[in-house]
DNA sequence: GGAGATCGTTTCGGAGCCGAACTATTGCGC
DNA sequence: GCGCAATAGTTCGGCTCCGAAACGATCTCC
């Protein structure tokens, strides 16, 4: 485990990327959208529309309007199941693996200047 | 400093905390909202609309949009400085400190659960 | 006290997201 | 094959948010 976090550098961190991807993004992704985009990206697949919803305890429409979304975007794309054609497997892009990894960077870099 | 955090951790946190907003509350404050509410809750005042604007690089009726948004929701409330009567000072709220303390503790929990 | 600057709000048309209900397609068990 | 379950998508009216522009109130400076 890294360093203990105290709450008021929890917050402080919190508020600093989340200033700095209102600052430095014209159309920003809602927390929906933010939270389908990196259990994609974080957890393995694969990554339907139902099983997305389960997890994040949303109605489906909500899912398929993020990817809608998102895959406008070319944040990650989607696939039929051919093994079962019911699904649809949500799959990810160079274009949203690049978005997720300046987000990481981001994270990181403001961690980094917390004061102690 | 904290111990630094790695990339990968980094994006685990941001996706846990997400995740626990998503679940959690019914309706969610967008990034323009949560980046108002902790900048008033963390950095010194008084807070103006108009700084506010300014610090986030937003147009004024952002500001405002979301200063009755979230006044309504209980966590901040407005009040018109009485030295310059064209100024409206942004206070914070008992609602509104709870609020942003639940936040840091979620944030301090999902922080001490990374894996190291 | 009057002109102009400053500040917050409101208005406008447009766009995105919401949940509930419905549809269409596909797989499964009989 | 046939009904039934499961899956994703679509439609509907309603709500929130958006940026640009106009507005009203207030202050400052002469």
């Amino acid at each position: 485990m890294p360093g203990g976090l105290r709450p008021s550098q929890a917050l402080h961190l919190w508020h600093d990327v989340t200033f700095d991807l209102v600052r430095d993004s014209e159309r920003d992704l809602t927390n929906r959208q933010m939270a389908v985009l990196l259990t994609v990206y974080l957890e393995p697949p694969p990554h339907t529309v139902r099983g997305l919803a389960r997890k994040l305890g949303v109605t489906k429409p909500v899912i398929t309007r993020a990817l809608d979304t998102m895959g406008r975007l070319g944040l990650l794309s989607r696939k039929r199941d051919d093994t079962d054609r019911r699904n649809v497997l949500v799959h990810r892009t160079l274009e949203g693996a690049l978005a997720v990894e300046r987000l990481g960077d981001i994270v990181v870099a403001r961690h980094r200047e917390l004061q102690p």
